[in-house]
Parts: structure tokens; C-alpha cells; sequence
DNA sequence: ATTGTAAATGATAATCATTCTCATTAAGGA
DNA sequence: TCCTTAATGAGAATGATTATCATTTACAAT
């Protein structure tokens, strides 16, 4: 079992069960994000069948850890978990395939900075998503574009 | 009335009727994000009372005609609107007043632009929004904080 | 101006993601 | 192993948003 689930979990003062271990290890193993009905459906086809509040309860707790982020990916209506690998926040959400991709640096940072002293204005808080398609879901895009012609 | 207003409804090639006037007239010259729910009620409380069904219908349509933006204000649970002043979709958002600010420069299309080679990633969208007290609100927030003391 | 027609609106019911409740179960320190 | 407290499960409740459909309105053509 990945040794950083556990780390993560103990270092935000929570309990290790088998719901938070199941639910984080999908994230983290898997380097997607997934949205609370999309985890509860693929934990019960592994035959881990928890309940739903449970699932939201985990999420909602992950996130308020900082372990975990949300976001609307557009048009899906719901909100969608990602593990932030120590506070990063700033990745590439694939639509096609709901891989993650870590982005090398963080271009916001020193901007907010900028903006901090140019407009007067106290920052508390941002969101910076880019949605896309991932390298292999380009590719497959691309395809379906040439069948279609 | 605004001529701007008018604009931007014939551009979309949507009807101009009282209702797109007024709220389009309410976010732009307000200046400020608002929740439908808070425009339903600045409308009734103006004595334009139109339908909250019809306040949704008009905001989802002006978004996706890219008039307006939106986004969900970290920790009010519902989604706010925006005008986005000719595409312009980077902005200030205070969390105390509502106030939004445009932002002179745009920070992310040079950068996203580097993440497509870099990363081989076909962006689709990307959303940067800022959280803040705007200057007012920053003064009485520095105020309230004194008077505890 | 009047009319015709398709689109917009209003009122309310329906939907559906998320949260709450509370009885039961499990984690982990003593 | 026991005890205490927190976590979980199941289903009800909530509440923001969407759908329905009868009525009204915008606006192009007459």
C-alpha cells in the first residue's frame, strides 16, 4: 500500500480507515480527477461498496485539508476532486480521459504578488484551471476527426 | 439606458426584452458579481419582479454567448455572474462587496500558450479568478479587526 | 399600424447533487 | 481487551438549478 496515503492522512490529524485509504489511494494511483458519484461507482465495482455521504464527507474533509482540490469541470455540473501533491495546485485537467498532469512551474504566484500592490486589493484566494485535452486524448480526437471525413 | 446593453444582446442575436435589460443592466453597471438569487431580489425590490426561472434561463444564456461569466464564490455554495466586458475574463473579484475589477493586463494567454508545446496539452478552457477584499472593504476589514482588540 | 409566428416568460413542479440525521460500527489510545 | 469518541451507512431532507407548459411578447412581414 502506497506509504503517503497514510502520511497525508495522519498529518492532517485524521483517522486512517478504509473508506479515506480507498478513496485517496483512487486519486493519488490514478492521477485523475473524479467526482464524488464517479468515485462511489468504481470503489463499488471493486467490490468496496461504501456509502455515498461517506464519499462526500471524505472529499469535503481532503479538501478543507488541503490534500484535495475541487473544481467544476465546464458543463459537467458537478464538482470534481484532484490530489494536489503537497499543496500544488496548479495542473491540467484532461475532459477526455480526467488525467492530471502537474505543471512544472506556477505562473501565478508572482502575479498576485503584482496584482497585491497595483490594485490595493487583498487577495485571499484563486483558482487557476486550464482544461484540455491530454496528449492521448488528442491524439484520439484527432482520429475520429479524419473517420468522420 | 445604456446603449452598450442593447449591444451586446443584438451581437448575441437575442431578443431585447425587459428582462435581459434589466439584469445585463444590473451586472454591468453595477459592476459586481451576483448569484441569481440576488438579482431575482434587487429586481423585486426595484418593483421589476420577473421570474427566478427566467433570471437562470437569462444568465445561463448570456454566458454562453460569453457576455457573461461565472463562477462559484469559494464558500457560497451557488454560482455568481459576471460581465466580462467584451471577453475580458480576468478580474478582481471582492468578496466583501461584490465589487469586481478588471485586471489590465492578462496574465495566462502567453503562458497557456507555452503549456500546448510543452506540454502537448490542446487547451479548451482555463478559468483564473482572484478572491479578495477590494480596497473599501480591505479599510473596514483592518477597521472591524482593530475594534476586537 | 396590425398580424402572425416563433421565441420568451411565469409559475410551479421536478431534478439531482449535496448535506443532514441518527442509530450502528470502528479506530486507536489507555 | 476495553472505552471513548469519531466515522460510517442508509435514507430522508435540502436547496440550487432545470424542465414543463400555458400564456405573453418581440419583431418581421404584411
Amino acid at each position: 500500500m502506497n506509504p503517503v496515503i497514510e502520511e497525508q492522512l495522519k498529518q492532517a490529524g485524521l483517522k486512517i480507515t478504509r473508506q479515506r485509504t480507498a478513496i485517496l489511494s483512487l486519486l493519488i494511483e490514478g492521477d485523475v480527477h473524479l467526482s464524488a458519484e464517479q468515485i462511489y461507482f468504481a470503489l463499488k465495482t471493486k467490490g468496496e461498496a461504501f456509502g455515498l455521504a461517506t464519499v462526500y464527507r471524505t472529499l469535503t474533509l481532503l479538501e478543507q485539508a488541503g490534500i484535495l482540490a475541487k473544481t467544476e469541470i465546464p458543463g459537467s455540473g458537478r464538482q470534481s476532486y484532484f490530489y494536489t501533491a503537497g499543496g500544488h495546485r496548479h495542473q491540467l485537467l484532461c475532459t477526455g480521459c480526467g488525467r492530471i498532469i502537474l505543471l512544472k512551474s506556477c505562473p501565478a504566484e508572482a502575479f498576485l504578488k503584482a496584482v497585491e500592490e497595483e490594485y490595493d486589493f487583498a487577495v485571499t484566494g484563486h483558482s487557476f484551471e486550464i482544461f484540455g485535452l491530454c496528449p492521448d486524448c488528442r491524439k484520439k480526437a484527432g482520429q475520429e476527426e479524419r473517420h468522420v471525413h
